[in-house]
DNA sequence: AACTATTAATAACA
DNA sequence: TTGTTATTAATAGTT
């Protein structure tokens, strides 16, 4: 005899019992993060995930601290990078490597994500 | 007779073979984008992430689309959005030229500054 | 928080 | 890259 049903197929649509939307929230934002994490041990990868619960809460994972961002954002009108510090708007990038040029392009692209990330924050 | 060895359990550490890296990092990303997406309609919540590859590649999901941005601020928000429209965030850049990268490069940073000036601009 | 039957993801191959 | 399959891994409902 079975001592539990064990899991059970689930259909793919919003849980709508308070309580079990909880415990998979809890349960699946571990999983994620999880899975982010061995993604960045096996494939060297760089991985930042922000994820807001229904309720409003936020979670983050990643090589960067959101809070650091956010409370950076906070205090001054622009984020103060280490990275920004060594760029400037209309510079020309001439006599780089291709590696260099993509380097600096991934580090850019990435603040750009991040800015856009918390302009969707402070409207919550 | 088995047909393949199925799954094997893995060692969590960087994977060395060039192929099978390649090849577990895409399904994984596959993976990780499926559990987001997951958690967002079980969970009603709500999910950033931005993963680059070891080799520079960007992708992204959620929130992070450029077409959301210009929704989202309204066409008379930005009349020089025309830009956005040459680039898409999450497309692969290596492989390019010193002048195609030098282009990109100067359009991200513009992007970056752009987004940071409506942050500030909402603030007033 | 732990358990466990089951579904889901995936490593090696093809 | 896309598909297959044997297995490992994640997890839904229960305790």
């Amino acid at each position: 005899m079975r001592k539990t049903k064990g899991r059970l197929k689930t259909k793919m649509v919003k849980i709508e019992k308070e309580k079990n939307l909880q415990v998979t929230f809890c349960k699946r934002k571990n999983g994620l993060f999880k899975k982010a994490n061995e993604l960045c041990t096996l494939c060297n990868a760089r991985v930042a995930i922000i994820l807001f619960s229904p309720s409003g809460k936020v979670f983050s994972f990643g090589h960067t601290k959101v809070e650091t961002i956010i409370d950076r954002f906070g205090k001054t009108d622009h984020p103060d990078s280490n990275i920004q510090s060594n760029m400037q708007l209309g510079e020309i990038h001439q006599n780089s490597t291709i590696r260099g040029l993509n380097n600096r392009l991934t580090e850019v692209i990435f603040l750009y994500y991040y800015s856009e990330i918390l302009l969707c924050l402070r409207k919550l």
